[in-house]
This record gives C-alpha cells, sequence and structure tokens, in this order.
DNA sequence: AGATATATGTACTTATCGGTAAATAACCCT
DNA sequence: AGGGTTATTTACCGATAAGTACATATATCT
C-alpha cells in the first residue's frame, strides 16, 4: 500500500512514532471538533512542529480523516465487532454496552468522534462533515445487512423492518453520544442499552 | 425586562428589525455551529454590519445564547409544550413525533441547534457548550419530573424508573437530531418514533 | 432651531488562522 | 569521506478571526 513514500531507510530518520502522534490528534479533534482545532493546538498535543506534521500527514483534513480511521481500527471499538456475534439480539446487545463502556470511559474524550468531529461546521469543513455522515450512514447499512441475514437465520421475526431496526439502534447509539457529552456515566448509558435491549425483537 | 436600554424614543432608530435578525443568527449558528460560525457569517445574515451588531446583542457569545432563547420559544419548538400533555404516554409520543416533523423539516437546518451547537468545541466556546449541556441536562429533569408526577397520576406502573425512562428518551430524541443531520426524512423519524413508543410502559 | 442621544458605515486594531520557503541536521549508500 | 535523501527548525506568508474608534446620519426633547 505505502510504497509511494520510503520503504527504503533513506534520509534523515522521522524523530517521532506517526502512530502515537496520530492518537494525539485523534484525541484533539475528539475534544475540540474540526473547526475548534488549530493547528497549534495539533503540533503542541503531538509534539511535532508544522513542517513536520505537513511532511508526515498532508494537511488538517487528510489528518483528520486518517485520526476517523485510526479510531474505527481501534482495539476498544465496538460497532465492527459486534457485527460478528451470532444473533441479531447479540450484536444489538454488544453495541449497545459496548458503546455505553467506551463512550463514558474517561481515559479519552467522552462520545463518539463520528458523530461530534464535524456536527455543524463551517464551509471549510463541509468535506469532513460529509466523509463522516458516509460513515455513519454506512454503518447504519452494514447493521441492516447484518439484520437481514438474521431474518434469513431465523433469529428475527419475519416481518422484521430491519431498516426501521438498523436505523432505532443507530439512533439509540448517537444519542448515547450526545449522552455521554452530557456528562452520564457508564452505568447511567448502560440503563439506556439495557432498556433499548427490552424491547428489541426476538424470534418468535 | 428591558428597562436598562431606551423605553424612550431618543436617538437614531434602529434601521432593522431585533426579531428577525436574530432569527437570521440563530439560522446560521444552527447550520454551522458557534466555532463555525463567522462574524462576518452572521453580519451577512443579518443584513447589519458588526457595529451594530456589537450594540444590539453585546458579542458573539452573548449573540448565540439569544439565539438559543429564541429557538426554544419558537411557536413549532416541541418539548415543553409535550409535557403539558395529560398522560407519560401522550408526552413521549407528541416528544417524539415533534422531533420527527421539526428536526427534518427543510424550513430550516437539519437537527437541533441545542445538540449540535457545540457539541464538541474551541477552549473559547466552552462557555457555551457548558450553556447547551445546562439546558439538555434542565430539560431532562424537567421530564423525569413529569414522570414522577404520571406515576402518582397512575399512568405510569409504579415499579417504573422515572429517571431511566427520561434520559432513554432523551437519549433517541438527541440520536434524531444525529439521523436528521445524516439526511433521514420526518418519515424516517417517524419510524423511529413509532419503535421508541412501541416498547414505552403502559399503565397496567 | 438647536442640543442631546442613539444608530450606522468605514476603516482600523491585534491575534490567530492554515500553510510554506529555505536553511540546517541526521541518516544510508557507495 | 562525500553525495543523496529526507526530517527538523525558524521564520515567514496572505487571509481572516473577533472586536472597536471615529466620524456621520437620524431621530426626540426642549
Amino acid at each position: 500500500m505505502s510504497a509511494v513514500t520510503s520503504t527504503v531507510n533513506v534520509g534523515r530518520p522521522r524523530a517521532f512514532d506517526m502512530d502515537t502522534a496520530l492518537e494525539k490528534a485523534l484525541e484533539v479533534f475528539w475534544r475540540k471538533g474540526y473547526d475548534g482545532t488549530s493547528l497549534s493546538d495539533l503540533t503542541e498535543a503531538m509534539g511535532i512542529n508544522k513542517p513536520s506534521l505537513y511532511a508526515a500527514f498532508g494537511n488538517k483534513e487528510q489528518l483528520f480523516l486518517k485520526a476517523i480511521e485510526l479510531y474505527e481500527s481501534r482495539p476498544c471499538s465496538f460497532f465492527l465487532p459486534a457485527l460478528e456475534k451470532p444473533t441479531a439480539y447479540q450484536v444489538a446487545e454488544h453495541m449497545l454496552y459496548g458503546a455505553a463502556m467506551n463512550m463514558a470511559d474517561s481515559n479519552h474524550p467522552q462520545g463518539c468522534v463520528v458523530v461530534q468531529g464535524a456536527l455543524s461546521c463551517s464551509e471549510a469543513a463541509a468535506s469532513v462533515k460529509e466523509a463522516l455522515i458516509n460513515r455513519r450512514v454506512e454503518g447504519e447499512q452494514k447493521l441492516k445487512v447484518r439484520f437481514d441475514q438474521a431474518k434469513t437465520d431465523g433469529d428475527l421475526p419475519p416481518g422484521t423492518d430491519t431498516g426501521v431496526l438498523a436505523r432505532y439502534l443507530l439512533t439509540v447509539l448517537q444519542g448515547m453520544a450526545i449522552q455521554a457529552n452530557n456528562g452520564a456515566c457508564s452505568e447511567q448509558l448502560r440503563q439506556v442499552a439495557h432498556m433499548t435491549l427490552q424491547a428489541f425483537p426476538r424470534a418468535g
């Protein structure tokens, strides 16, 4: 993939670790949003200066998009792994409790950067807003497809509208991101998760 | 209330209508968020120039807070009126369908400015973020109190945890704001509202 | 009509924004 | 050791941010 820039060890070596720098950038974008984050915020948090940032990551927008990629592939991310669970109910269960655990985790900013990174934003940020909307909509679509599978598997009632069910679940998850921003703790989010699951359709 | 500045008609009269200017400001903040909105955006939308804005509204932050006040007192707002409904179920019903109708209304920006006005933001916007969090938490508290009343009225089961129920409902409403930003239409939001109501506890 | 009071328009301030030019430093390869 | 290559540092760029000074315009009050 990254065959464009040196796989060979030629030239002065980079003095910082790109992955940890990207983690720092993610943390700032997560907490302040795209518009609310300045390059000074980024360089300070990443421990590098601007030319190094531009050389390594392109520009602010590309850095943001790479940070989002990192966010979704982190070990503690819960959305995609939940899709692998054997039944629709367990998929929902893992998503909801995973969100309750993760979104209020005080080891990083609260909520979800895909939700709050560029919800309302300037025209300069319009493209990253679009990118985040796409991520959210694609997640919803993946969940619908998983529920379609569940219907043929027989662990969702035949009459289930999987599109609505997926949208409903994403709505709750996205609402939990706001709740986490409000200061709700994991236990409070778990209660919301529990209540959501009580209404979840199961195989007849 | 507004006795500080001239109730008397002395001096050059204001050449614009403060209420319509405030509506325009609200629309910009709603669409772009606090950080994403510049004073140029505001003066252009409001049809006035900066000294007039500062003389009439104080500064950017005070203008934002006044715009939020306007937002919550608009005729088409649905949250506080829903609290007046006779039963807990009808309260929830009116909130959910009101949100479905309002948040995807194409006559104004999608979603809810109290949710998306300053969700993640710069340090300069920290105080308005706090103000919005307070609004959201206070709304949740008001709904809990309403549900407590419903319990004594007998239109909620005695064992109901009204705090969790209120938080769950606010979670769905806030999630619907994100869905509206995703491009969901009123009908799609109505489906989410319907599914939420199906799980709503009723009097035994 | 003239004094007083408030609003408007133009032009400005200082600070910061995202982004970059150019010189220097640190590595590998021959 | 020296050439080639890439990273870091410092200093800068034009544009725009929020906010304001000041002169002018338009009203009421006496």
